[in-house]
DNA sequence: TGTAGAGTAGACAGATCTGTATACTTAGTC
DNA sequence: GACTAAGTATACAGATCTGTCTACTCTACA
């Protein structure tokens, strides 16, 4: 995808008509800007990468605890690929700043159902507070995706998955 | 802090003039490039920040256990500032994607020297492994940074906090 | 077969961006 | 006081960007 390797505005309209085979006209007869376009694919993104993510996890295992560190394991292998050009996400949020735009809260909403997803998880895996866990998963998944791509180096998934084994353990409900 | 505000590519150079009330020929004086600009802008930072970051963490505390949990005090003030847009160095890597260039060294170089930072006061502060602590809680900061970034609530610091307090307790030798 | 709808190809307008060149001004030094 | 170094102001070249417009083509269907 060309808004994740060479980000926002750097990728002009020319280029991705050029990529796609598309024609000017049929970009700006479905989209009336290239904002809007941006926006569309995000949304696309959104669900999609979500999909691909959740499904990756749970066909890992069945054990919700299990899953919980699967996270970091999907993790890990999408830092491997090649096109691996960090969360598109916090790229769009980064190269648009401004505040209470339409790019920005399908950012938030992104982030917001992940971190809902982990928590889903939790409490299905029975933990003491699953809002507080999902918080703090959700946080290493966003510093393992940042390290990844500031570093080149998948191992931040692991220890990313380290930290998450210890505070999984650490928030398991006590034995009655 | 114009770059950090509007991103890199969004900031032109114009606007920089007019900001600083620089003529154009003064600035290609000094610099070759905007690109050459913007990596001098990054050079600098990397020690302003870091000293600034340093001092307010060595001025919480003389204890090293201390200052590793104060790291994630300053960074919530950090996070406060009303202009706040994030890390620096991870918008010029997320606007700089290409591999090997001037600029994302200089990221790296900054990244590497807070991990760096980090792992001594781990040292000081007598932990069985400091090499990995400071990978974790290096992450952890990188995490809040994001999460702050994103959802543009300080609270993230607190959630690092937490999980960093836990790591040091749990990577504290144990006494003989 | 003829027509409508949607696509392609690409010229074009107008703005904006980087970087250069020209002409003038200011400050410091011999 | 004259010369030099460096700054200001600004016009300009050339590239590039978004978005519009025109003219042509293809395809589906009545």
């Amino acid at each position: 995808m060309l808004f994740a390797e060479h980000g926002f505005h750097a990728t002009g309209i020319d280029r991705i008509l050029a990529e796609s085979g598309i024609a000017k006209k049929t970009l700006y007869n479905h989209f009336r800007t290239k904002e809007a376009l941006i926006l569309e694919v995000l949304r696309q993104h959104n669900t999609e990468f979500r999909d691909y993510f959740v499904s990756q996890v749970e066909a890992c295992s069945e054990d919700p605890q299990q899953r919980l560190l699967a996270i970091f394991d999907v993790a890990e292998a999408w830092f491997s690929l090649s096109d691996f050009f960090g969360c598109l996400f916090i790229n769009a949020i980064v190269e648009h700043s401004e505040q209470g735009t339409a790019i920005r809260d399908v950012c938030r909403e992104y982030k917001s159902l992940v971190r809902d997803y982990i928590e889903s998880l939790a409490v299905s895996a029975d933990v003491a507070d699953p809002g507080v866990l999902a918080d703090e998963l959700a946080l290493l998944l966003e510093g393992a995706i940042v390290t990844a791509q500031v570093s080149v180096n998948p191992n931040a998934a692991k220890t990313a998955k380290q930290i998450a084994a210890t505070l999984i353990a650490k928030s398991m409900k006590p034995e009655n």
